[in-house]
DNA sequence: CGATGAATTGACCGATGTCAAGTGGCGTGG
DNA sequence: CCACGCCACTTGACATCGGTCAATTCATCG
């Protein structure tokens, strides 16, 4: 697992995107590997943001906590993806956690330093200003999710979510080759566990997927995403 | 109402914070003054995102609408208050729509215009960002919020806000100086006018709030904020 | 002073959260 | 290799917050 073989994690990289090979070759002389054990932080929310990371191997969770205790999940972050592109603006706090869901390896780079490749290489700066639009959207698109529409449809479009950014299709289906309780389903669409885990049972009684030990089997990718838009079925 | 009565206006604007005085004369040279009537459209989510306002007289409402139609009041901009920040990309389109709740006159800036000055000033893309940055913190703590908090909580959050943002002191308390139906408050918390409703005739009848027309009298604000935070009086 | 749209209030009910008991797969330690 | 224990999960019963529908009152504007 030599550092050159993380090359491609750059140049396949958003932030990274349009620069030369021998740039993106020296930004990965520049990074520092930082790896997490399983339920390992990587970020705590509320410290200064520092350090942007780009996500080598396995797989994190983005948590937002509140004053009173209670967490959020806010998304799911899988090799290739990158997190603390705040890092790129001095005196700011993360606004999330970053928690290994798996023993993960991560490539790092300190703020200053990325002020500096910023200002050699505007596009960076472009390309981050990108990155921040594109999450903003989307989580206007999941606030107004959660204002209008029924744990079950929330639930639907979740899984999906979740299928197209890191599915990974078997013989039998189609699996999310993350680890993922129901516990942490019913963070990340906003219910109690219950509440999934009987959505769930209601679902493989019809087909539409199987659930298993900490993940879930998808065999109707459509039926799901028609559950997503229909009000009650 | 001359056009450089209006320099105050940029002067103090977060994205063209930080350049020099001649600058700002400069930019606002190049300003667009745009205005929109009661209930009129100066951005159409879905539209390529091609302009930046700043608010100069009025207020507005960001709004975003769903596939199914349904649509969430986002925030309230008043005097000051810049929208349509993702124009200073090209290919992009606006998330959201802006309403003008009353007659509203705007400052104004084509996305290519922009570029030039990012280029000139690169300050001004950091400013951006710092922004797109605030508002993502903002919306994230809403969507926590929204997933943890009861309706009555929200409101008083949403209540707290528009006074700290828009609040205007009277002798009789503090009042939000844009006209703020129900429905408003509903369709901002994320809720249904008679709730919103409900509630307020609860509040006033502690002796926290006044309801009137279109708007809300804040007779006691710590008191507000206290039932904010806690979960059920 | 009437018309219109906003706001209040009541009755009802359904979706979900809460509490609690029971089941079963997986890993650890003997 | 087996057995125990733990933790994830399932399922049921129940309470309740808040949404829906509808009737009524009230403020503002022509």
């Amino acid at each position: 697992m030599s550092r050159s073989s993380f090359l491609p994690i750059i140049t396949q990289s958003p932030v990274f995107q349009g620069v030369s090979l021998p740039t993106h070759q020296r930004i990965l002389s520049f990074a520092q590997i930082v790896e997490a054990d399983q339920q390992g932080f990587l970020i705590r929310q509320g410290y200064p943001a520092t350090t942007l990371y780009i996500l080598v191997h396995g797989h994190a969770r983005l948590l937002h906590l509140a004053h009173d205790g209670s967490q959020v999940l806010v998304r799911f972050v899988g090799p290739g993806q990158e997190f603390g592109v705040i890092a790129l603006l001095s005196g700011f706090e993360y606004p999330v956690s970053v928690q290994a869901v798996e023993a993960c390896v991560t490539l790092a780079w300190q703020g200053e330093l990325l002020a500096q490749l910023v200002e050699e290489y505007p596009l960076i700066g472009f390309n981050a200003l990108r990155a921040m639009a594109l999450q903003n959207q989307e989580l206007l698109d999941r606030y107004q999710e959660l204002l209008t529409e029924h744990v079950a449809q929330r639930l639907a479009q979740a899984l999906s979510r979740l299928t197209e950014q890191m599915g990974h299709t078997t013989p039998d289906g189609t699996l999310v080759d993350c680890p993922i309780s129901r516990e942490d389903l019913a963070e990340y669409v906003g219910t109690t566990l219950p509440t999934v885990s009987r959505i769930l049972s209601q679902w493989e009684r019809c087909g539409v997927v199987v659930a298993k030990w900490k993940s879930v089997l998808i065999l109707r990718p459509q039926d799901l995403e028609r559950l997503a838009t229909q009000p009650q079925p």
